[in-house]
DNA sequence: CTGAAAGCGCTTACAG
DNA sequence: CTGAAAGCGCTTACAG
């Protein structure tokens, strides 16, 4: 049906190699020939079988994407960073989520094979290498992003989670206050814990002796919502609410604000990530910026680096690879 | 390098072809024999290359979704609605994005070839059919999004963008505005141009007389708020704003608001697609609610169904198709 | 500079 | 139920 190599060869009476080496800019091909090739090709629309094309060159030039989850700021920023940066080097994407739900992760990695060239992977969850050693071809070059994978070699780019949690923390104690009330993410991610230890390293160091205070969330609007009732139906409150990402720091913002308690005059809040929606909810989030762009972006140089120099990929320390570092935006809600 | 299926047959002790019967789940194949190869698959962590089995079996279990550009919230949002579909049908999504560049549309569309069993397109472009039917292979099946490409026989689902702004419009001058300011969309996108013409034709028959009042605008924020900077400083100011999306409404409502007008007191100000944003910023804006990942899944939907039906994908009328209707959501920006 | 041929890793009639 | 073989549409040594 569709129009084949073969087609074009005919109608420019040579041969499929010779057509395959004018459309791949062979340098070995007459001016001549190369242009009757191309005519033709153009003329009878002409475009290469990916399938055929990369089972014969071993090549894809697509890269897969293997995430938690598509949806929301985070990953929309992400995905955005990646793009750019593979548009760049004129390269496709195969993305895929696994819902956090790591059989599907194994099944997205696995179905990776054949279809792309290396894997940029998300994996949050602690504790998750052993599953990730199962559905990783060796032969696969990868680099994980924000995972919790000890040093088993592979190339991994983090944000620096823990001393962005100090850094927030240092800004609300020399704001002057004491009663800092934490709201923490799912246990099994990588991330949350991170914050979470920064969170209570700052706490004992700087306020020794002062009792953590903290609230279990899971990440979601819905669960910063309940921190904040449960803060606000508390004998006595809090100075102020560090939410361990903005979408439960928003939550807790609504709750707080529904019952009546004015932000920042009664009760200070923060966030973490600088989602968009940070800077236009009212009042505005102090929050640490990620540059989320930035982390996949980066990530997928890291990538395509490796690949291009596979000995670097298999031997030497990769933890050098320098983390982000989150930057403190003080807003409104904190001011 | 990594593990052929040759590798499966020589360990199993059976041929290619047994293995190929077993792993696919093919009736024939007896049980010890199906057994021990999937055993012996497993054992090896085997997974089939896919270039090379789309190749022979000329399937892809893989859709194309090729959208002017990836990043905010509406693309998330249909991409959402997409690959809920997807996972139920257990297929792979290759997205791309041309970004606004008709070229880099036609390369991402020839791009699919061999790589995707059919593609969904949105190309909100206004006259962009010539270029499509360039580049879109008559044997891909394809489901257009919003698009301006009238009755060429492909399947289309569109939003009703002038029904949608003729409510909105019912709305502000029911609640007796009488000076309704419209800030459009790109010239040359399609959505824009229906609710522009929703906005003039509820004009003409509801007010008689009264002077359309357009401000420029594309679809951005920036551009919303240099159209809020203009109407601020009109020598009279409307009653209200009516935005062609909200991204423009957001920007329009924060210059005003930054001028000192308070929203909805001294001027009020809608939307269009609600946007998760609409319902966070303060006023929370009025808009017309559009399902975008409802219009995504049933895109989706669509093009299965004319793969599995390929009868109805080449005859009939396919206008029947009907179009997403908007909702309208009052909020406290028109209050 | 060009072509014939092998091969990439599968699937699928065709025989048996 | 099973295998040998052809074929999917390309690319790439190998000859010339």
């Amino acid at each position: 049906m569709a129009v084949t190599i073969k087609d074009v060869a005919r109608q420019a009476n040579v041969s499929v190699a010779t057509v395959s080496r004018a459309l791949n800019g062979h340098e070995n091909v007459a001016k001549a020939v190369r242009e009757r090739v191309l005519h033709v090709a153009n003329q009878l629309r002409y475009s290469p079988h990916h399938a055929a094309r990369s089972l014969s060159s071993r090549r894809t030039h697509t890269i897969g994407v293997v995430l938690p989850d598509l949806y929301g700021e985070f990953f929309s920023e992400l995905m955005r960073g990646i793009d750019q940066v593979a548009r760049e080097r004129r390269l496709h994407l195969l993305v895929s989520s696994y819902h956090g739900n790591p059989e599907e992760q194994g099944e997205a990695l696995r179905a990776m094979r054949g279809r792309v060239d290396g894997l940029l992977l998300m994996s949050p969850f602690v504790g998750a290498s052993a599953s990730l050693e199962q559905n990783l071809s060796p032969a696969m070059p990868v680099v994980l992003m924000n995972s919790d994978v000890p040093g088993d070699g592979k190339p991994s780019l983090r944000v620096d989670n823990y001393g962005g949690a100090r850094a927030m923390m240092d800004h609300l104690l020399g704001a002057g206050h004491r009663r800092i009330a934490f709201v923490a993410g799912p246990e099994d991610n990588f991330d949350a814990r991170e914050r979470l230890r920064g969170y209570r390293d700052a706490l004992a160091e700087r306020l020794p002796g002062a009792e953590p205070w903290i609230l279990p969330g899971d990440f979601d609007e819905a669960s910063g919502h309940r921190a904040g009732g449960a803060l606000f139906a508390a004998p006595s409150r809090p100075d102020a609410v560090f939410a361990a990402n903005d979408m439960m720091a928003l939550g807790c913002l609504f709750a707080l604000s529904q019952a009546g308690l004015r932000v920042p005059q009664d009760i200070r809040i923060a966030g973490f990530d600088d989602i968009p929606l940070a800077r236009y909810v009212h009042p505005s989030l102090t929050t640490m910026r990620v540059d989320i762009a930035e982390l996949g972006g980066r990530a997928l140089r890291l990538l395509l680096d490796a690949a291009a120099d596979p000995a670097a990929g298999e031997a030497g320390p990769r933890e050098d690879v320098a983390p982000l570092v989150p930057q403190l935006m003080v807003r409104a809600s904190t001011a």
